[in-house]
DNA sequence: CAGTGGTCTAGACCACCGA
DNA sequence: CGGTGGTCTAGACCACTGG
């Protein structure tokens, strides 16, 4: 037997093969808390949360006084999960590695105080790391943290622990914005992915808030030959 | 004044700004449904309401029998939207142009009818197109269509209407996936870029399914030097 | 077993839209 | 004005977890 289906879970089923299959197309309405009461014989809270959770969904649109209506799906959103290396390789069976390849405290420069909200020369940790996966380098993270957001930052053992992991763990996370680019690695970049100049890499630059700070800048370089972002969206 | 905030958004404020703060760490419980009905003053559906939908932004987890958690942060997920090119454009008040390169009907080869779920040897319909934004390429699109699902798209004056928008008018949407990767462009995708062959793109396969039927696949290619992805999370 | 969350009802009042 | 959605309550029954 299938699992009992909530009401408002046959509710939402129901609106969504309509849209699904065509039936009720963009911009139509679709029927009202009144008339799902009827058609399933369910209570008005019920029929309402299946229409307000089809909304937040992005399939319908409701408007006060109005109706709701069938959304225009101009765009294909989806989730895009940005997870700790780490667990990812774990989730997949495979093997994390890192190489530490610089961990000190610097004064910051004027573009990078900008970034963290900090003064020009005010202290800031500098990790440079390479994540390997199954021993094969994979990510190469160059990142910036602001004391203030995580003090203990560079005792942490980046061979056991990922910046990531430590970052989460103490200055818990209230913001996030991402970039993701295509390019070209610097010499270095290259040598320590052990890839050629010419390879073109995902870059990933992520900017961290945490309550009052600005957590962490970082950029991210994937060899574009061994990794790639993927995701989905289902109706 | 301030807007008079409902009743389940001041709990969800309250209990999101206790875990943006630190008061409450990943782990740690926080108050049940009964606990927020006495603070507040609140019925139980409200109260509910307001973890029903943390849990759903993913800042909580309820387990039945057992109560609600502050959840693992260890993923920085967001939305990630893949709008029509063509109205990302306007948003920014660029003018779009369109190059097409090829509009014809071909017969899928083995590994393209498995995409699309057809015989090897059944007539797909096959654009190249390239967006301009102001007159500078900025988008590659090679794109093959399953006739079933959109059976006049070979009609479409393409200078006047994207792809995209015939297949979300034609074929409701209900479920896509994508992966993003870095790569090269072949000799032919330079030339219609206007780019070198060095230069680093980001690539985006997607495949749409509508009904029964898989819709689309699409490989479009983004020079690096000139298109990113961005977004941002905020808890 | 007591406490938790998951669901549901039958009412209610309000704000808003459109005729 | 009637119909719509937005919110809220005070109960209820159930399924599950943990001691």
């Amino acid at each position: 037997m299938a699992a009992a289906k909530p009401a408002y879970g046959q509710v939402k089923d129901w609106v969504r093969q309509h849209i699904a299959r065509g039936d009720w197309r963009p911009g139509d309405p679709v029927p009202s808390e009144a008339a799902l009461m009827e058609r399933f014989g369910v209570s008005r809270m019920t029929a309402h949360r299946a229409l307000r959770e089809l909304a937040a969904e992005g399939l319908v649109t409701r408007t006060q006084g109005s109706g709701t209506r069938v959304a225009q799906l101009h765009r294909i959103s989806s989730q895009l999960v940005i997870r700790d290396i780490h667990e990812e390789m774990a989730e997949r069976g495979h093997e994390h590695g890192t190489r530490v390849l610089k961990v000190a405290q610097e004064k910051a420069g004027a573009e990078l105080a900008g970034s963290l909200r900090l003064r020009k020369g005010a202290p800031v940790f500098h990790t440079v790391l390479v994540h390997l996966e199954n021993a094969v380098p994979i990510l190469y993270e160059d990142r910036y943290v602001n004391p203030a957001a995580a003090p203990a930052y560079l005792d942490t053992d980046f061979t056991r622990t990922s910046p990531t992991s430590h970052l989460l763990e103490h200055a818990p996370l209230t913001e996030a914005s991402y970039t993701i680019e295509a390019c070209l690695p610097s010499a270095d970049e290259a040598r320590a992915l052990g890839i050629r100049v010419s390879e073109p890499c995902l870059v990933m630059m992520r900017r961290t808030v945490s309550g009052a700070h600005v957590a962490s800048v970082a950029r991210q370089l994937y060899p574009g030959s061994r990794y790639s972002f993927s995701g989905q969206f289902a109706a």
